[in-house]
RNA sequence: GGUGCGUUAGUUCAGUUGGUUAGAAUACAUGCCUGUCACGCAUGGGGUCACGGGUUCGAGUCCCGUACGCACCGCCA
């Protein structure tokens, strides 16, 4: 037997017992006569004893430790004669018996601590060091726990845990593929799934009518702190529900999880529309954590003499609370902010409220104290208060504008990370202009249904037509959409042909799903939420690869197994493809 | 495809205006130490300053390029 308990467990309640443990030497502290090992395993870490009146096969053993040794321990729990209150094993020791090197290690090339000497490149290539340490394995423990919970929610919920292929079929809408070549088909290849879309909605076609999955989708674009190539969904798909159905529940299993995990209370989410979200927020996910919404104020500026203003399609203004007293080094740092390339702003006006009601602003040669006061007002600014005015083409300025309002959140200390403000945007588009192909493109993907009241202008007015769709927005993070699915092939063939698929190109890369429509599809809806993405945020983490065990690098790289890499030549022989690297 | 920042000891970093033998902390090794728990004290080993080119009497330091890492833009229905 390797051992009678974990090192995590021992108790005063345990001393006098004689036990055995194992695990992976933290840290030996020799003090001469005495040396102490701290003994960690997965559950915590005990103190180990080796005292002067110990053998000297014993104390020989103990000489030869070293970090992450693997050890077997027997020996008695005694009291400790200094305890210590900073662990939970704290006030027991071993008197070591018995000391059993089961493997020895290197010197590892970071230490395994909570606070660690190692950069992240390190810590990647030695993931299965960097997993031993607390920190990361919490990430991992709160992650099952989340999944735990969905399983419970969604089973008790009738949910059916349905696994869908890994190899599929290739689309050209939508990301990039992975694709796997065939060796019993050359020159044919499959495709890694996106999300199983297809096939939980076939799935409703089947009868399932509630289905979830907790599975990986696989995304072969570029990198971010928050975007894996592979990752994983909670993915679900129910039967006869309308969109109200669908946001009652998996507004309850969001809250389930937040209640379950974090003992945090999730209030009713808000629903809001996508419309007013641009306008209010200038995008589609706003981070509700603080206010600072956006203020047009287009009418009351243009007609001056200053041409930015009047030659500008939109002018919008943020106010930031208690900020007129920035200084001019803080304000050119805001413009420089607005003017790097990822943002690609002209400039940034400020209006200052000052505390004594004058108004001091980049733009006093062009309007009058009354004209600005009157901007002040309209953005509801009081003494004391920072106007912030960006303007150009609206749908340019708008986003600009966001990044502002999202850096001052950032300034004044509003994007609290153990605040959670949720919600659902609703009533998207259903299509999205593309100004470079010239055509439309579904903005949530072609099988989303238009709202009915909207299908009259499918031909006629595409981009006004509203969809059945819906995202879930947990502090500035879109954590999980969808939608209410097209179940008739009429309404399905009619949306191809506004994407502009020929009949053809829709039977070659859907037919299968069309003709499932044939024979009697249920009304149905769903939707997926980002199972690393929550995790993160559950964690109050930035990046989702500190949720993951074997994340890949900003280059799509494991560094750890050192893949992708070559594969042999026979190999590309037998699947009939010549590599061309140029 | 693009922008920014970075690459110096096992590790995390400092390195001034271009100037002698490149430093600190930590880790590691050795010795001492009876209550440590970030143990302490002493001693020691440890460097292709990412790579290639250039400027210069002289480059870790300045310039150009490449590679790699991180963040972001594009991209991500």
């Amino acid at each position: 037997m390797y051992r009678t308990h974990t090192c995590g467990e021992l108790r005063a309640s345990d001393i006098g017992k004689s036990v055995t443990l194992s695990g992976w030497v933290q840290k030996v502290r020799d003090l001469g006569a005495m040396t102490f090992v701290d003994l960690r395993d997965r559950y915590g870490i005990t103190q180990i004893v080796i005292a002067e009146n110990a053998t000297a096969e014993l104390k020989a053993q103990a000489e030869r430790l070293g970090r992450e040794f693997v050890v077997q321990v027997t020996g008695t729990v005694l009291e400790r004669s200094s305890k210590n209150p900073k662990i939970p094993t704290g006030d027991i020791e071993i008197a070591a018996e018995v000391l059993n090197i089961l493997s020895t290690s290197e010197v590892p090339p970071f230490t395994i601590e909570d606070n660690t000497d190692g950069g992240d490149e390190l810590r990647m290539k030695y993931r299965y060091l960097d997993l031993r340490r607390s920190a990361v394995r919490k990430n991992l423990e709160l992650r099952a726990r989340m999944a735990h919970v969905v399983r419970n929610y969604l089973d008790a919920l009738d949910f059916l845990e349905v696994e869908t292929p890994v190899l599929i079929k290739s689309t050209p809408e939508g990301a990039r593929d992975f694709v796997v070549p065939s060796r019993m088909n050359q020159g044919q290849f499959y495709a890694l799934p996106q999300s199983p879309q297809t096939f939980k909605q076939l799935l409703m076609v089947a009868g399932f009518d509630r289905y979830y999955q907790i599975v990986k989708c696989f995304r072969d674009e570029d990198l971010r702190a928050d975007r894996q190539p592979e990752f994983t969904q909670i993915d679900c798909e129910m039967s006869y529900v309308d969109q109200e159905d669908v946001l009652e529940v998996f507004e309850g299993l969001i809250r389930e999880m937040f209640k379950q995990v974090l003992n945090v209370d999730i209030p009713k989410l808000e629903r809001m529309t996508w419309h007013t979200a641009m306008e209010k927020y200038g995008c589609d996910k706003p981070d509700l954590r603080f206010g600072m919404e956006f203020c047009e104020i287009t009418d009351l500026v243009q007609g001056k003499d200053f041409a930015v203003f009047n030659d500008a399609e939109y002018i919008g203004a943020i106010c930031a609370e208690g900020c007129a007293g920035y200084t001019r080094k803080q304000l050119d740092e805001l413009t420089d902010f607005v003017k790097r390339s990822q943002i690609g702003a002209k400039g940034l006006v400020y209006i200052k409220y000052n505390n004594d009601g004058t108004i001091k602003s980049s733009i006093d040669k062009f309007y009058s104290a009354e004209d600005l006061k009157a901007v002040c007002e309209r953005c509801g600014a009081k003494e004391g208060d920072l106007i912030l005015v960006m303007c150009g083409k609206k749908k340019k300025t708008l986003p600009q504008l966001c990044e502002l309002r999202l850096e001052m959140g950032n300034r004044l200390g509003l994007r609290d990370k153990s605040v959670f403000k949720a919600l659902w945007i609703v009533d998207f588009p259903l299509l999205e202009w593309d100004d470079e192909t010239e055509r439309f493109y579904a903005m949530h993907h072609p099988f989303t249904a238009p709202k009915p009241e909207d299908i009259y202008m499918l031909e006629s007015n595409p981009g006004a037509v509203r969809a059945n769709a819906y995202d879930m927005v947990i502090n500035g993070v879109e954590v999980g959409g969808g939608s209410i699915r097209i179940h008739d092939k009429e309404l399905q063939a009619r949306m191809f042909r506004c994407l502009g698929f020929t009949q053809e190109q829709a039977e070659y890369q859907f037919g299968f799903l069309m003709n499932a429509f044939k024979y009697g599809a249920p009304p149905h809806g769903g939707l997926a939420f980002g199972f690393d993405r929550l995790a993160s945020m559950f964690a109050q983490l930035d990046s989702i690869r500190d949720v993951i065990a074997f994340p890949k690098n900003n280059s799509g790289r494991d560094v750890m197994i050192d893949s992708p890499s070559l594969i042999a030549d026979e190999q590309l022989k037998e699947l009939a493809i010549k590599v061309d690297i140029k």
